[in-house]
DNA sequence: TGGATAGTGTTGACATTGTCAACATTGCTG
DNA sequence: CAGCAATGTTGACAATGTCAACACTATCCA
């Protein structure tokens, strides 16, 4: 590969489609991502990305998918510096999650909007998705094992949580929520309410 | 207008355009929607929709709000029958709502996908979600006044409900379930955790 | 009654888009 | 250095949303 600009390839124009196209995203919808929009950006013809993903959907998905694995990132990362911080560190991975929906809206949305996505299981993004759900899985063994919430399915256990914080996150990205709620509000008592339900000792 | 079969004009054209497009949404997914697909199956042609809504968007966005409608009837049908069933009903009234989404899939997605929906804020819409919100809210008012639950503002009350519903239906909807789990114990476990975390007295 | 007029539906046309095929350029490997 | 695989480009095409110009129909008023 050349290093001078007039470079006939791009270097890494699979990375690069990846990072534009979820900036693209993010500035102004999934639908503003057109095959010539995205190349006019980066300086690529319009058919180039098909070199790299077999259509507009797999990239989509591999944008989808990439969110998966950014958002698992931060999970991991609440609260790592304070191991066993007790059940603190379930409430503040809920309002982590929350709060990286609300800084990616667009992206966030792909991650769950399969409609832009056409059918074909695509077994990239469920995997992506799967491990962050593993995650979620593991903290919750943990905690009942510690014995601080009750002892039932973890993995329903997790799946309770996810949708909780899925859903009020999918209610403020779609401006559902009156501007007189206070959305800081929102989500601590989303979590709050969650750990109250989930709590052992009745 | 005329009786026979060869009408020029339809009779009901924008209604059937909704119902239509609904059915379809179901069938195959929004993306199945085409002005000319609409058309074909309605017997007119493919511009005759403009007529009754400005764009592609106007139409999905009454259907979305149809949706809304559809939801609340339903919602406000549970227990009608046995009334002041106590906090049961709560839980009723979550279930409904799931089993509302996941009979309705596309449907379900467009209400709230503002992905298919261009910008423009579209009081139709907002107003339709508002009014099943507002529905959620005397429900929530009511046990509190009864003492059943917590005395927490309402509204947020309602907000972390809807979001856990809607969550979890979210989910189910976009296959991010694992088949191993049952739908149906998911779907009380996350209505038995909300109430768990709401009621009054710990 | 009959004709104006607004409502409703149709066809033609155009720009945009995803995608494929054919071709061009580059980098790498023997 | 020859050749081959990888990568990028342009031309073409079908599908789509949408508008303008035109056709048909119902209704209401003189």
């Amino acid at each position: 590969m050349t290093l001078d600009g007039s470079a006939y390839h791009h270097g890494d124009l699979r990375a690069a489609l990846l990072t534009e196209a979820a900036a693209m995203i993010d500035e102004e919808g999934t639908s503003s991502v057109t095959m010539r929009a995205i190349g006019r950006r980066l300086g690529v013809s319009r058919s180039a990305p098909y070199r790299h993903f077999a259509d507009k959907s797999a990239l989509l998905v591999a944008v989808a998918a990439a969110g998966f694995d950014r958002l698992r990132d931060r999970l991991e990362a609440v609260g790592a510096g304070d191991p066993g911080a007790g059940i603190e560190r379930l409430r503040q991975i809920g309002e982590e999650y929350v709060r990286f929906a609300l800084e990616n809206p667009g992206h966030y949305r792909l991650m769950y909007g399969k409609e832009a996505i056409t059918r074909k299981d695509q077994p990239e993004l469920r995997e992506a998705a799967n491990a962050l759900f593993d995650e979620l899985v593991r903290i919750f063994r943990t905690h009942q094992q510690s014995g601080s919430i009750k002892r039932q399915d973890p993995q329903v256990q997790a799946y309770v949580a996810w949708g909780a914080v899925h859903g009020v996150a999918s209610l403020l990205l779609e401006e559902q929520i009156l501007t007189a709620v206070d959305a800081d509000g929102l989500i601590r008592q989303t979590t709050a309410t969650l750990l109250d339900g989930v709590r052992a000792g009745r």
